[in-house]
DNA sequence: TATTGTTATACTCTATAACTATA
DNA sequence: TATAGTTATAGAGTATAACAATA
C-alpha cells in the first residue's frame, strides 16, 4: 500500500500554505494602490520612526544595505518617502513619508480590514480571537518580531539553477 | 498621537508571518537532505500518482509547463525521478520516483515531524488540534487545494523594478 | 492542426563587491 | 581607517514565445 498519509505534516503544512495564500491575497489588494507588500512595509517602519537611516532598515529587515536603496528607490519615484541629508553626520538620509504617503497608509488600514475580514471568513470572532492567541504565542516563542514580515530575504537556495 | 496600532490588521498578518518563517525554516532542514521545497513538493505529487506527465503537474501546480521542465530535470540529475516515454503516446514522458527517492521520502516524513513539533513549541497537543481546526476551516473556505503549496507561482509583481 | 515537451530569450529579484563622499 | 549610501555586476527564478516530435 502507499503512504498512510497523503497529506503532510498537519498545522505547521497549514501555517505555510494559509501564510502564502494570505500573502498573495493582500498583495493583490495593496496592488491596487500602486504599491507592493513590501513598499508596505517599509512605510510602516518609517512612520513608526520617522526620520530613521537606511542602514537602521537594513539591519531590521535582514537585508544587504543595497537592497534598501532599490526599495527606497521605487517609494521615492512613488512620491511616497523623502531623503534627507541628515545635518549632523552628512553620509546618511533621514528618511520621512511625504503628506501622499500619510493619506495611503489610511487607505492602507481600510485594505488591511477587508483582507482580514475575506481571509477568515469562516471564522466567528470567538474564533478569530482564539486563533490569533494560538498565533501569537507561536509566534512569540519562535522569536519573530511583531509587525515584521521576514519575506523580505529570499530564503537561499543552496542548489544549482535549471540546466543550460 | 501616532496611529493606535502599530501592528498590522490580526491573525491575517500573523498567518502570514508565520507562514513565511515556517516555510524558511522546513526549507533549511530539507536543505540539508539536498532539496529544496519544490523539490519535495513534487515528489509528493510523483508518488501520489505515479507515472503522470509533466503537463498534468504543470496544471495542478500552476506554472507553464516550460518551468516544470526545469524542476523535473533537478530531480533528474539528482537521481530521484525517472523519465519513461509513454508506450501509449510517445509526446508524454511518464514520471517515476526511483528506489533513492523512495528513501528520501522516508526521511522526509521524519524531517516533517521534528519540523512540527519544534515549530508549535509553544502549544500542547489540545491546543495544536484545535489551531489546526481552524486554519483547516480558514483554507477550506478559502478553497485551497489539501497538500498542495502554492509557494510555486510567484505572485506577479506589477510594477517597475529598481532604477537602472 | 493540436498537443507534449523543450529551448531561447528576456525580465525581475537579490546579493557581492567595488566605489564615492563624509567622518 | 571606518561608515552611509550607491553603482556595477552576476546569479537564480520565472514567464513568453518559438520549436521539434508525435498525434
Amino acid at each position: 500500500m502507499t503512504s498512510p498519509r497523503q497529506t503532510p505534516s498537519g498545522a505547521a503544512f497549514l501555517l505555510a500554505q494559509l501564510g502564502s495564500h494570505a500573502a498573495a491575497r493582500f498583495a493583490e489588494r495593496v496592488g491596487e494602490l500602486g504599491l507592493t507588500p513590501p513598499d508596505v512595509g517599509l512605510l510602516r517602519m518609517i512612520a513608526g520612526r520617522p526620520g530613521r537611516s537606511q542602514q537602521s532598515l537594513a539591519q531590521d529587515l535582514g537585508v544587504v544595505p543595497s537592497r534598501v536603496v532599490a526599495l527606497i528607490d521605487n517609494l521615492d519615484r512613488k512620491g511616497l518617502v523623502e531623503r534627507r541629508r541628515s545635518t549632523e553626520d552628512r553620509r546618511n538620509y533621514e528618511l520621512h513619508l511625504t503628506d501622499e504617503a500619510r493619506r495611503v497608509m489610511g487607505q492602507m488600514a481600510a485594505i488591511g480590514s477587508a483582507h482580514e475580514d475575506d481571509l477568515l471568513a469562516a471564522l466567528d470572532p470567538g474564533e478569530r480571537a482564539r486563533l490569533a492567541e494560538l498565533l501569537e504565542r507561536v509566534a512569540g516563542q519562535q522569536g519573530l518580531t511583531p509587525g515584521v514580515h521576514p519575506g523580505f530575504r529570499r530564503m537561499g537556495n543552496r542548489e544549482a539553477g535549471p540546466p543550460a
